[in-house]
DNA sequence: AATTTTTCCTTCGTATGCGAACATTTATCG
DNA sequence: CGATAAATGTTCGCATACGAAGGAAAAATT
């Protein structure tokens, strides 16, 4: 049922791209009934931990390109998930606020998002779970000399 | 410099996305001077492992959609690095070779895989990769009940 | 105050990533 | 044999991703 040899030469990097969809894919489709991707999914979190983030701010917490960001606001703002304000102080700056109908369904997706991160790491005991925490943290680090 | 605190609510989807980001990120500015992406590097040490494959079983060592792979390949075989040979016996089917350039530069290229993911890994005891490569076989097997 | 620099956001271009629909071809089954 | 099913690859649509360039506005510098 499943190709017991590796597929490809030992590559980590492969093994971590794979590893990001499969857990990507399934909480995509648990979000789908919602009409939210992961990402807008993400957004919504960021915004519930501080609501009034300019783009940048948001960008930094998510670790995420502006560029990519401005689109992705773009279709949650048309479809009513996020409120774009423009700051008074400085018309450079779009405060980003989630809407009414965002928050009604906040503790709903936030569990949605808990039980599919328990279910990812049910695999795994507890103290594998720290570990891969921790190792997964230790890659975003700039690689040493 | 850094965040200390954890920028999201501790979120492994998460994690793992950026964890990918950043490795993926890095390789891919290494193979830039090649004019290829990751994508088609892997493609290549696919064919390389075995030559001939078709679309589908090429996609399947790769984990990779075959819609995703339709574009990868025509490009490939626009910039040189594959050729696409038509099935004599199946004409649904078309084959895949890397080209004589390809292989020129094959030990190069593979050599840079290599350094790529020990650069990735240096951080780490050789008890603890042998570990995250476990963590991350298993994250890409399905869900148990 | 005028110039330069920086910041914020958008837009463009290219490359994934994948579901869905399709045409072509092959296999299967009644 | 003929209808149906299945496999292969392409195309379309949408959503990331991100480098690069650009326009507007604010901050810093002279």
């Amino acid at each position: 049922m499943h190709s017991t040899t590796k597929p490809l030469p030992d590559c980590t990097i492969f093994l971590l791209a794979k590893a990001y969809q499969k857990a990507h894919g399934r909480f995509k489709e648990i979000l789908k009934p919602y009409g939210l991707t992961n990402l807008q999914h993400l957004v919504l979190e960021g915004l519930w931990y501080e609501a009034g983030q300019t783009a940048a701010e948001l960008g930094k917490m998510l670790v995420m390109d502006k560029a990519t960001l401005s689109g992705v606001l773009d279709r949650m703002s048309e479809a009513g998930w996020v409120e774009k304000r423009p700051d008074p102080d400085d018309r450079r700056v779009v405060r980003l606020f989630p809407t009414r109908y965002a928050d009604d369904h906040k503790s709903e997706l936030i569990e949605l998002r808990k039980q599919a991160n328990e279910a990812l790491l049910a695999r795994f005991s507890v103290e594998e779970q720290v570990l891969l925490k921790r190792f997964l943290w230790d890659l975003m680090e700039p690689e040493r000399a």
